[in-house]
DNA sequence: TCTTTTGGCAAGTAAATACTTGCATATAGT
DNA sequence: ACTATATGCAAGTATTTACTTGCCAAAAGA
């Protein structure tokens, strides 16, 4: 709507549960190649790049080239600036405070 | 994919600037009716009951019926989980530091 | 009771999305 | 040079999504 369009293409690519599953897979280890992340994934290789690339355009994942292959890497900067605009703002202290205190509860020992 | 259903609805929520004007609609005023978020929308009334449909399946929303209005409100506690599972999990402290820093330079007297 | 206001339900449509198949290209290894 | 590997590009398809139009019901006010 009245919105900056970058904040639309950054939902958009975090509304996909493969998209959101890539990210995790760079977040548990950076740098792998197109290969590597299709095999967690239950589609074609093209079906993954096209992925990738809305997580590229969304400024998610960063790539290299390394001869052949495409290295992946992901980039948490976009994440944070959902969070300071939309999350932050909605947030009210007590809720906070309450997922904080969930969160020590769950892992004691984390 | 392997994932929560709930965290699936929750983006695909959060992934249409419309409905995301919408939370914004009832973060500056709670309680509105439908009809008054309709002002601020160009688009059917029917099409802004679909979008709040959606917000309220992702709990981001909650009505009550008061006679023959319907108010909304909105629940930040989603948005809360969010930060929680995807966003603390990818960030890193320099990159939290960096974007608080950012902040207070945007706004020098807030 | 009659009319207006507020909202619900259902079906239709156009566009976006998530894939696929098929073929092409570049690098690497033998 | 030949083959295998890693990826790119393009077009087709089925589903989902974001809307619309049209009609219906309930509550409120005259």
């Amino acid at each position: 709507m009245t919105e900056h369009h970058d904040t639309d293409v950054l939902f958009k690519a975090l509304a996909d549960a493969s998209r959101r599953k890539l990210l995790d897979l760079l977040h548990a280890h950076d740098g792998r190649t197109l290969n590597e992340l299709c095999e967690h994934l239950d589609m074609t290789r093209q079906g993954v790049t096209q992925h990738l690339d809305l997580l590229e355009a969304a400024n998610l994942v960063a790539t290299v080239r390394r001869g052949r292959e495409k290295l992946h890497f992901l980039n948490p900067v976009p994440l944070q600036e959902i969070y300071e605009r939309w999350i932050a703002k909605f947030e009210k202290p007590r809720l906070k405070a309450l997922a904080d205190l969930k969160r020590r509860m769950e892992k004691p020992n984390g």
